[in-house]
DNA sequence: AGAAATCGTGCAATCGCTTGCATAACTGAT
DNA sequence: ATCAGTTATGCAAGCGATTGCACGATTTCT
């Protein structure tokens, strides 16, 4: 069917382990049969069966991302799939397949199955997963999580973004700008990222706190800012946990004709595409979303090379100043 | 090591062969026989090693997704990774695996070799990598190609959105709003994707047509604008052939103080996330995302399982109003 | 009741490659 | 010239499943 690495053996006339070796590299071959093996590999357009490699070998040259997404958005969530990109890159580096799974049905079961059936030499995992059933069920196969888990913090192995300082961040610039009452805007307060970044901002807030909490939609951050915003005492800036938000507040300050920045200063977590393109450009608190997948996959592979034990990174986030929050001459 | 086949046939008193019939229940076994193994693989924990299987099968129980992503933007259009998710979904319920290979630095080299080592049993192609070379190196290995390829169109095996039709729906509908002159924004017109949208538009128009490329950029869409809408006899509508567009279009009419919908209508390909929440909100010219990615992967499965010929399937668009195009009371 | 067909299971070859061990050829030191 | 130490390559045993063939035990048919 098709060439195997004895057709290649045979008419380079030298053993198929003598084959093997020169793949692999790893012994030494004069170089007239090498290149007598390579010659027979051109002319035969010998590709090695990774399945045949990798059971004989005991490495699959794949690595797992596990992705837990009930629908389509949570799939593309910009976050993940710029992460992916990365992750990709790196693997393709080390000669390595990346798979991605979904294991939004049945967590567990994705991930025991990955690993057991031999399918990926590595994880990486979403930080939802993290439970100390599936720590002891991975034992010690290589795995990193990507962003904090809210369990076992430094039990596990993980590589996040500051979102502490990403807050911290915000509100000085926000301070810096000359804002008095900076609230927070938006987010699932149950989620380990909301909740961090919201620890962020009390801690850098100086005088009263004010957390808006959203439901994830531009529809719902809207209609909690109106009533707020036509107080008095209204804040005069927000940190807005992520895009949507910021876009209800957008669309809020439009409606009750309040003007960004001079009376209105928003900052906002994760670049996204559009945001410089708002009206006015957002402020935002980026997270280096290359750096993290690169970062994360680049220690998935010190892991699966070494065996080396638990490590946790935190990667800073950066302020990205427009004018949704510039009211002070430069 | 791990728990093997044999392993579990020793406790169960059989022979492994058996044991692989009760696994892939592909052979006669009495429901007894099937309990002690069954019972036996609980115990020890057993999970075939996939590798193995695959070698054994002649089937790796995987395909390939093929991206041609420069930059971590291009990787994670929205188009791109919401389609992956259907695309996964189908998979999983298939027990397939979904590798993602990113083929931008050697389009055939990634490609030939996940065929040829055996990686995946079938690939879904993006429309750029498709040329007579590629299609000979593939031969008969199932795939399906994403998008329309600009070459071989009848000679390829494809799942797309119907474009033309997506742009004719958008240019009826901003004349049934009593828009008179419509012109075309965006795109790379050597793009397959946008020469179709722009064929459809020409083809609906009545009257006059202009055509304005851009960059793919909201500033160069902003500026390219700019003098056009101060002209006198300036378009009152436009068909944008992105997001990215439409908010240069946005920009610029608000720059302008052109009033939408009364003085200008707006429609969009493509629903991102956002485009509800643009002031106005767009109307869209909406790509079943899920459906393509769904479609897609159930066509490849097809052409894996009976080895079917090529088939070209064309998906409606939808129209989805909102008020940047709706200057007529309902 | 005897022949034929079917059922349930075991045996062993096979998938295509890797790798430890063995060996022959060559190098260089004494 | 002898012996130890390399170097280059072959041999064959795995890796962990699948599967065609064989064969005894049942069931079905006439």
């Amino acid at each position: 069917m098709a060439v195997t690495i004895s057709d290649v053996a045979k008419l380079a006339g030298v053993n198929s382990s003598t084959v093997s070796r020169v793949i692999n590299g790893k012994a030494s071959i004069t170089q007239e049969t090498k290149d007598r093996v390579y010659t027979a590999m051109k002319e035969l357009d010998f590709h090695p069966n990774s399945l045949a490699r990798s059971l004989a070998s005991g490495l699959c040259g794949a690595i797992g991302v596990v992705v837990d997404a009930r629908d389509a958005e949570a799939f593309s969530n910009f976050f993940f799939s710029r992460s992916l990109f990365a992750i990709e890159q790196v693997a393709q580096e080390k000669g390595y397949q990346v798979i991605i799974a979904n294991g939004a049905q049945s967590k567990g079961r994705t991930i025991e199955n990955l690993m057991k059936e031999r399918k990926v030499d590595g994880l990486i995992l979403p930080p939802t997963t993290v439970n100390p059933s599936l720590m002891e069920t991975i034992g010690d196969f290589p795995y990193v999580v990507l962003g904090t888990p809210d369990t076992l913090r430094g039990a596990t192995c993980w590589v996040d973004n500051n979102n502490e300082q990403g807050s911290d961040l915000a509100v000085h610039h926000l301070q810096e700008q000359g804002y008095q009452h900076i609230a927070y805007l938006g987010g699932n307060q149950k989620r380990g990222f909301t909740i961090r970044r919201v620890r962020g901002y009390k801690k850098a807030i100086t005088g009263g706190e004010l957390v808006i909490p959203t439901d994830g939609t531009t529809e719902n951050a809207y209609s909690a800012l109106l009533e707020i915003l036509e107080k008095k005492d209204r804040p005069d800036a927000f940190v807005c946990n992520d895009n949507m938000a910021a876009f209800g507040l957008l669309k809020a300050c439009r409606k009750l004709k309040i003007q960004i920045p001079s009376e209105m200063g928003i900052v906002a977590f994760d670049n996204y595409p559009l945001a410089e393109y708002t009206d006015p450009p957002l402020t935002i608190v980026d997270i280096d979303t290359g750096m993290l997948g690169d970062q994360t996959a680049q220690l998935l592979f010190r892991r699966i090379d070494k065996r080396c034990g638990n490590q946790q990174i935190m990667l800073s986030t950066n302020l990205i100043v427009r004018e949704s929050s510039e009211r002070l001459a430069k």
